[in-house]
DNA sequence: GGCATATTGATAACTATTATCATTATGTCA
DNA sequence: TGACATAATGATAATAGTTATCAATATGCC
């Protein structure tokens, strides 16, 4: 399976990701989760923490932060980040892989895969002598509904 | 032509960006322009700032980041912001378009493309309506050398 | 309930990048 | 050549996203 990866950032992540295993139940853990699960995808961490604010009022930034990492730990959530250096978040779990077509005019995400271009990019891969372990694409262009707008 | 786009940053660029015109000579965005014509590419902006510093003693990173800016305006320079969110450069001008092998270990870039995936790229594209405009691919994994270390 | 400790919120710190602004360098024209 | 308009520069402040710190609080277990 490949798996999407990130370049590690500058300052390493917290030591203590959220295994599972000696962590305790926490109610905005949860909130959060359910903000991601239930509603739509590829929020970034400050709009994960306003629509928790709905849910858990008083709720902390950083709370929200330590929350997306560990449940990116657990694979409960997906992180990735596109070019503007700002990480989006979405379900994990059952959610198979895909790439993502971005919008240049309203931002939006529309989730793709193809599994042809998956193969070519192990060959590619293959053909530099690279033991690949994940990719990354994002294609940039005009949504159909902003195509429509011009 | 396919272009590789990058996000825009939150924070708009500068507003004059070198177009050639009105632009006066400068010893410094030369000096730049060669670090990276003559030395290996995809260094970010501190990197092109410390080898900058041997030819040039003193000057700033802000003047680096400037000059940046405006060779990728005139094309002479190509950014591309890997998942670590740090932008890097390398020459442009003549240098077709290509994609990224990142190493997972060393961190180092191979330049790859395969004609097949970019015309693949545009059939996902249009298949979910959307009218290309550039994209992003990179390749994670190990490099033959790491590789061969394990 | 009491205890060990995981979680939290406020806030400082950090990194990469851009904005500001006073100073300097460059090109043009007399 | 010298003066002038202004582009370029360097130091530094500001910005944005994210992580670290730490005292206060919540949680799970006995
Ligand atoms: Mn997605
Ligand atoms: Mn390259
Ligand atoms: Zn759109
Ligand atoms: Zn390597």
């Amino acid at each position: 399976m490949i798996i999407v990866i990130n370049m590690p950032r500058k300052t390493p992540p917290h030591k203590k990701v959220c295994d599972c295993q000696g962590s305790r139940r926490s109610r905005r853990r949860e909130a959060i989760l359910d903000v991601l699960s239930s509603g739509e995808g590829h929020l970034s961490a400050e709009q994960v923490h306003k629509a928790a604010q709905k849910r858990m009022p008083g709720i902390g930034i950083a709370t929200v932060y330590r929350a997306l990492k560990c449940l990116c730990g657990c694979g409960k959530v997906l992180e990735f980040i596109p070019s503007d250096g700002v990480a989006r978040y979405e379900p994990g779990g059952d959610k198979p892989h895909h790439d993502h077509l971005i919008c240049t005019a309203c931002g939006c995400f529309t989730e793709a895969v193809d599994p042809e271009i998956e193969r070519l990019q192990a060959r590619l891969a293959a053909k530099h002598g690279y033991a690949i372990s994940g990719h990354r694409l994002e294609i940039y262009g005009l949504c159909p509904c902003c195509a429509k707008k011009k």
